[in-house]
DNA sequence: TAGCTGATTGACT
DNA sequence: GTCAATCAGCTAA
């Protein structure tokens, strides 16, 4: 079962932190993937000023009253980002999903990023593990609590320690401490 | 219409 | 460590 609306609609870095050592399923594509999530950013609205929410217009209306949805950019004309809609009603947030572990699906995996299955290269940075699972810019909009693409609780006991921290690759607002990963983790991003 | 920017990655020195 | 790739959407005109 995938986690339900109600756990999206709180504040990003609520959400964030809850994230992490939850499973995203892939049924994109012909194979299913799923990787557990080890790294996530969270982006507020308006006052936030590294937000797509607060700069760019033309995506802001997804994130109003689109909670449990997905929303997928471009960067550099060249990769794709994976964010989970967030926020409490009327609050528009996100959440961005960086790094993952991979749990299934690894052979489907190394063929899509041209890497070895045991390279930690495989899901290792937001455009890294879009790639790995299929995620293009038709998952836009696509809802994460039913559907080819969701998020599901974590199949085991959380015992990892979190770590937060600045968040990385932005140029505005970069000192917020909006950045959640697992402590130590192989599949984090180097940041 | 032209020019610029960016929540990144991978190749190269 | 540096740097190019590549494009949607913004701004200026």
């Amino acid at each position: 079962m995938p986690l339900p609306r109600a756990f999206y609609l709180r504040d990003a870095p609520d959400v964030a932190r809850d994230l992490l050592g939850c499973v995203i399923v892939s049924r994109l594509g012909r194979t299913l993937t799923a990787g557990r999530i080890v790294e996530t950013e969270a982006y507020l609205g308006p006052e936030d000023a590294a937000s797509h929410a607060a700069f760019r217009p033309s995506s802001r209306a997804l994130f109003y009253g689109n909670g449990g949805h997905a929303y997928v950019f471009r960067i550099y004309g060249v990769h794709f980002c994976l964010n989970a809609i967030t926020g409490p009603h009327g609050t528009p947030g996100c959440v961005l999903i960086r790094a993952l572990e991979p749990i299934a699906g690894l052979a489907a995996m190394a063929r899509r990023r041209q890497v070895r299955a045991d390279s930690a290269a495989l899901t290792n940075g937001p455009g890294k593990l879009t790639q790995a699972l299929c995620i293009t810019a038709q998952q836009n909009g696509a809802d994460l609590t039913a559907g080819a693409l969701v998020i599901a609780p974590p199949d085991t006991p959380r015992e990892f320690e979190i770590a937060a921290g600045t968040r990385v690759g932005i140029t505005r607002a970069a000192d917020l401490p909006l950045r959640f990963r697992i402590a130590g983790h192989r599949y984090v991003s180097r940041g």
